[in-house]
DNA sequence: CGTGGAATTGATTACGTTCAATAGATGTGG
DNA sequence: CCACATCTATTGAACGTAATCAATTCCACG
């Protein structure tokens, strides 16, 4: 099954029926495939239809006038796009690929088909879009009142527990397929003082991070360290020992 | 009309019929006021209704390890704050008053039928929780990846134009009724250094700030300084010159 | 193998913090 | 209406984190 990442996601704020699982993935029209750094969708576009993340990761940005980039988000596997796109005109960032990705195009009529016969997954929906806007909170308490080494223990926290949310992690580690220029832009830092900070948390026994697989080698001190508390998450058990084990 | 602010800001998506306008009115079932500094919601808790600001500024913020605030967003009159507030289990951050507010509670079931009901209402409520996002993002930019002068500027224009679109302006001024050690915590400076950032503000002729009223006194150079596009409030046209001066 | 992107290291600079003290504004009670 | 208390704003000096600029080294991949 395609969307396997979001209902694993899904499930972490509630079970879906058979029924629910099926209808979600009916509303799949098509999948599109993107190459590393191709925009998915560019700031100043309308979309046509809701993307659903399949496979790699990609980023929500905007860019900068001394023509930086700035991550607003990442955007891994089960994750939405634009749950909005009938109401904004106008898209007031871009998204686009960090790996080669595999987005599913979710039809508008299909979704609102879900929303008015299916209010259980409806509220599913409008839930992961609630938690994606609580990230983006943290984040912003990250960038402004963080130094830049918890900063980045504190994504790296966060992003170990999203992606076991979808499925993706194994004990402690997950793939992490950014570079480090990318993970600087993601928090905010230069791509060399970024590199400095990595090195830090290795030396201190954190993290390991070889061909793009990050391990957290002590969770326990690594959220200490970040400030990592898992609340903003919203997940059913995030921060309970047996949801930081469970897939062990 | 207690929720007049509200109507001006939804007026800049969409404009509303008189029978919508009455059907906002009476959701509210009650008003509260709360003290200067006195929490409305605290994180962890779970709201019993929407909260509409009517008079006086809050924030959203989350309390760090350190004792210290960080806000993440500015509540003037006419914004709400939990749409969702039947979704999440709890706050995952707090919100509180900066001046002496009047926030309105608005009943969830009379939302429930504007929402079955009144669809362009509904459509014009969710617009903003929208706007209130796309906000967020440009927040995060803002601390990430600008300088202090350039974040303050960018917060101030900002301002203005919710401001307005509230009809809490005139000409290129406003009330910004916090202490220099809030827009501190606002934008992630100390207060030490967001004084001398103001200062340069004003020495640059670019504001003038005194008895808490704000003014811009070159629209054109600060939004130039501010590295300011106005495309992320999604306001009907903002950024054009009209709507620039709309109300002088 | 060789080539180009990614990671790493070093040296210097600058932006913003920290600590500490003073001045100004605001408000309250006598 | 003044005197005092308190909060807010301002200034100064020293320090520190992160940026900048410039080289290398390391790898992954063709």
């Amino acid at each position: 099954m395609t969307i396997e990442p979001l209902i694993k996601k899904l499930s972490s704020y509630t079970d879906l029926s058979r029924d629910e699982k099926q209808m979600l993935e009916a509303a799949v029209v098509s999948i599109d495939e993107f190459k590393k750094h191709q925009d998915i969708i560019r700031e100043g576009q309308k979309p046509e239809h809701m993307h659903l993340m399949l496979e790699g990761w990609g980023c929500r940005y905007k860019l900068l006038e001394d023509g930086k980039h700035h991550t607003m988000a990442l955007i891994i596997p089960g994750d939405l796009c634009d749950m909005h796109i009938t109401l904004l005109e106008e898209m007031d960032h871009s998204i686009r690929a960090l790996t080669p990705v595999k987005v599913a195009n979710i039809s508008q009529t299909q979704l609102n088909h879900i929303v008015d016969h299916y209010p259980r997954l409806a509220r599913a929906l409008l839930w992961s879009t609630l938690v994606d806007e609580s990230i983006l909170r943290e984040w912003l308490v990250n960038a402004g009142s963080r130094t830049a080494d918890v900063r980045l223990a504190h994504l790296l926290c966060e992003m170990l527990l999203r992606s076991r949310a979808a499925g993706l992690s194994e004990h402690d580690s997950f793939d992490l397929p950014m570079t480090q220029e990318e993970l600087a832009e993601t928090i905010g830092l230069t791509p060399v003082h970024l590199n400095r900070v990595l090195q830090k948390l290795r030396r201190d026994g954190l993290i390991e991070l070889k061909r793009r697989r990050l391990v957290i080698i002590d969770w326990e001190r690594m959220t200490s360290f970040g400030q990592f508390r898992p609340n903003y998450l919203h997940q059913k058990s995030s921060g309970s020992r047996s949801m930081q084990t469970a897939d062990r």
